[in-house]
DNA sequence: TGAATACTTATCCATTTGGGTAACTATAGG
DNA sequence: CCTATAGTTACCCAAATGGATAAGTATTCA
């Protein structure tokens, strides 16, 4: 369907609930373990670690096991395919846009013809 | 949570799925109807309506019934929520690289001063 | 009026999702 | 070695999701 539409359904997905975007927002200032991912929030910590799973499987961040702790990181190119396929969609509108000012444009120069033929007349 | 939590979680679950997105992407070149929508797919057409009640529950899609056929239009504010969001984490990423910048900085002026103390003595 | 068209509603179903608890493993510290 | 800590795994559960079909309504057209 899409260029990116192997990804896209996940990326979207991850981004689709609170819990992972506040993870997402966490980690936009640097590093953290798990318990201070689940530290801000009610649930249980193996619900947050479901949570850091889809993030990880999603592509938007990288995990590590250091000794009992696992470190997660946001990977720096974490957001880019969802922008560009915003991107996209905002140059499609605009081409729409652009096709339809030609179209007045091409109304405009019809009408003022048709003035011209009626005064040729 | 965060700023636009309240319609964030719609938004993006919109997103996730790439029928949707390809609706979406269809309406850029303008309106549609139901079936117009439901022509490139292969699923039975109560189901692409329920996709098109999604897009509509989350503010993506306008519709509006003419006669016997709803007709669908994109909202031209449409993506701005998620676009924001988005640009919101790329700036806090970008805060963050400068807060590391200006550490570096500070430890090159330690390690310089430290060097002037120890040639001063 | 009668038939075709364009949705619309109602159900059903398997799978996924997002929450929970209980029990387990692996490491760090005393 | 023993215990607390930090994850991890294994289940359970209700609700949501994305597909299906069957039957209904509202317009349009001949």
């Amino acid at each position: 369907m899409d260029k990116y539409s192997d990804n896209l359904d996940q990326l979207f997905g991850a981004l689709s609930d609170s819990t992972r975007r506040d993870i997402l927002t966490r980690l936009c200032q640097g590093p953290a373990s798990v318990s201070e991912l689940k530290e801000p929030h009610a649930m249980a910590l193996p619900n947050l670690l479901k949570h850091i799973h889809v993030l990880e499987s999603s592509g938007l961040i990288e995990t590590q096991k250091q000794g009992r702790t696992r470190v997660c990181v946001l990977r720096p190119d974490a957001l880019s395919a969802t922008e560009a396929w915003l991107q996209e969609q905002r140059q499609l509108l605009h081409a729409r846009f652009d096709r339809l000012e030609d179209y007045i444009e091409t109304l405009k120069a019809q009408s003022n013809k048709e003035k011209d033929d009626d005064s040729a007349a």
